[in-house]
DNA sequence: GTTCGTACCGCGAATATTAGCAATAGCGTG
DNA sequence: CACGCTATTGCTAATATTCGCGGTACGAAC
C-alpha cells in the first residue's frame, strides 16, 4: 500500500492532528491485521514489526482513540475488551453481539437506514454506524424453553 | 414497597439464584435511586442506608451483572462507566449517546421495531432492546462551520 | 428444626484502560 | 535549514471491573 498514504496523512492533518511515526505504525498494523484486533495485538504486532521504534501500549490506546475519533477506524466492546478494525473495510456492517456466546456476528442490515432517518429527523441525533453495535441473543444460543418475553 | 418481592424473589429463583440479602439490598437501592447509577454509587447507598450488612464492591458488580443478565435491571457503558437501571421504568427507551459531550438522551423510537424485525427473520437474532444504546453525534455537539467530511 | 449441597460473599490480586507530567518531535515559518 | 509552538510520547499511578479462594448462608429435604 503505498501510494494511498497521503490521503490518510491529510485526514489526520485535517484535523489538527500530527501524522507521528507511532501513529502510521498503529494505522499500518490495523490496516494488516485480521478481523478485530485487540490495543495489546495492534501493540505486539508493531514491535514485533519494528524494532526501531519505540511504542508505549498507553500510546496505542491513545491512538487508537484518536483514529476511531476521526473515522479512520472502527472501535466497539468485545466483552470486556475493546477491539478495533480498519474503517474503510469495503462495505459498511454492523455487529450483531451474542449476549450468550460472545460471538459477534457482522451483517448488512436495510432498516438501519430507517431509524438512523428518524433519529436524526427527530433529534438531530447523528448516528455514526460504524459503531452500530446490537446487542441480544443469537439463534444458538436462544434455549428452546426460555422465553424472555421481554418486550 | 412491601409486597411485590416475592415476583422477584421468583424470578431470582427461576434462574437457579439464591435472593441474598445483598442481591436484596441492591435492588431496592437500584429501585430508590433515579436514573442511572453507577456500581459505586449503589454501594454507597446500600452502605448508608443498612449498617449491618456487609457489602464488598465485587459483590456489587457481580450482582449487577447478574440482575442484568436475567433482566431484572438494565446496564450500559456510559463513558467509561457502567451505569445500571431498573428494568421496570415504565416504559422502553433507547439511549442515543453522544461521542461528543458524553451526554445520554433516552428516547421512544418507532424504527427499532422494524430493526428488530428484520434481524429476527433474516439472522434469527433476537436484540435486547433494553440494552440498545446509539452512539453517534447529538445536535449540539455537530459544529456547524467544521464538517470534517471525513465520512 | 437440623442437615446438606452449593451458590454466594468478602477479600485481595489481576486485568483493561485512562490520566498526569516532563521530555520529544511534527511541521509551518522565517 | 534552524526555530518555535504544541501535539504527542513514554512512563507511572490511578481507575473501573473481574477473578480466585476459603468460609458463609440460602433453600430444599429429612
Amino acid at each position: 500500500m503505498p501510494h494511498n498514504e497521503p490521503t490518510i496523512a491529510e485526514a489526520i492533518r485535517a484535523s489538527g492532528r500530527r501524522l507521528t511515526i507511532q501513529r502510521a505504525k498503529i494505522l499500518e498494523a490495523l490496516h494488516r491485521l485480521p478481523g478485530h484486533s485487540t490495543a495489546e495485538r495492534i501493540h505486539a504486532a508493531v514491535c514485533e514489526d519494528d524494532r526501531d521504534v519505540e511504542m508505549a501500549l498507553s500510546t496505542v490506546y491513545r491512538n487508537l482513540d484518536a483514529l476511531a475519533e476521526m473515522g479512520l477506524i472502527a472501535a466497539f466492546a468485545d466483552g470486556g475488551v475493546t477491539t478495533y478494525e480498519w474503517a474503510a473495510a469495503g462495505h459498511p456492517h454492523h455487529h450483531l453481539q451474542c449476549d450468550g456466546c460472545g460471538h459477534t456476528k457482522e451483517v448488512a442490515l436495510e432498516s438501519i437506514a430507517a431509524l438512523s432517518d428518524e433519529v436524526e429527523r427527530t433529534y438531530g441525533f447523528t448516528i455514526d454506524l460504524r459503531h452500530m453495535a446490537i446487542r441480544g441473543t443469537c439463534a444458538g444460543c436462544r434455549k428452546p424453553a426460555d422465553d424472555g418475553g421481554a418486550r
